[in-house]
DNA sequence: ATTACATAGTGCGATATCGTATTAAGAGCA
DNA sequence: TGCTCTTAATACGATATCGCACTATGTAAT
């Protein structure tokens, strides 16, 4: 556990020395799940997603809203609810952002080979586990 | 990297629900630093150890030694310095902690039977790499 | 329909974290 | 000794994160 908080701290350190001052790995990330799976996720969909509490997500959104990255539109489907949707800008910003950080994660490839291919497996399995429990502490 | 992330939110919320209020998990990763290394280190020693900011580390410690869990007292060998030392009622309440986490710890064992043997050598070799990259952002 | 309960998002306050600048002290060199 | 440069810790300010409470809306039961 030790080793993923610090792990954690390095490479949110690497990543944000690489994204633009005052962006956040968090916006990143938000921008990024948008893009691979799909926008028009709410915010509460996304805080799960990310196991961060609802009001860290609304800020989070918020600032991204402010940077026109990201719309934030009524959903249709629940009155109280909101969907996320990707602006031009922001998917442009994600695309810039992962050109930037390409050369570095290559890098980390190349002199870890073989390390993400065996590590991620049980990292998600890992995942899975705890979210699974996260609630009572015991599995189901 | 994503996995990091979640994986590291999951784990600090269970750690922290475990642990009394307002203790945080910055707290006892430090408290079990001196234990299990040694005590005596100096708060940069801290600071580099679990890779955060000085100022971070004198904060973290701050609290420590308003609950008296660590005495900070003047480095011999450097008048700059100090010198972290814990105290019995630190000493005690890492005691506590360790025995309050150890049943989730042995559930989360038991259920992911070899996961730890498996993924923490390459946890490691990341954190290392990715810790003699860090000021550059090239190796060496 | 009414009532009770659950859920989505947010405002607010507390605080952990972090960057910058400052102070005090060590280190190297003339 | 005097000068310069580096280093350890911290004070201060900015802000990300989070818990709590509140509003509006949905859902279910009678």
């Amino acid at each position: 556990m030790n080793e993923i908080g610090i792990i954690h701290q390095l490479a949110t350190a690497l990543f944000e020395a690489r994204l633009p001052k005052g962006v956040l790995v968090s916006h990143f990330a938000v921008l990024n799940h948008l893009t691979r799976v799909r926008d028009g996720a709410t915010p509460l969909q996304l805080a799960q997603a990310f196991q961060v509490p609802k009001t860290t997500m609304t800020h989070t959104l918020s600032g991204l809203e402010k940077r026109g990255w990201v719309d934030l539109r009524p959903n249709p489907d629940d009155k109280r609810s909101k969907q996320v949707w990707l602006t031009q800008a922001g998917r442009a910003f994600r695309a810039q952002a992962i050109a930037d950080l390409a050369p570095d994660l290559a890098r980390i490839a190349r002199d870890n080979p073989g390390l993400a291919e065996r590590a991620l497996p049980d990292l998600t399995a890992l995942r899975q586990y705890l979210d699974s429990t996260r609630d009572t502490g015991t599995p189901e």
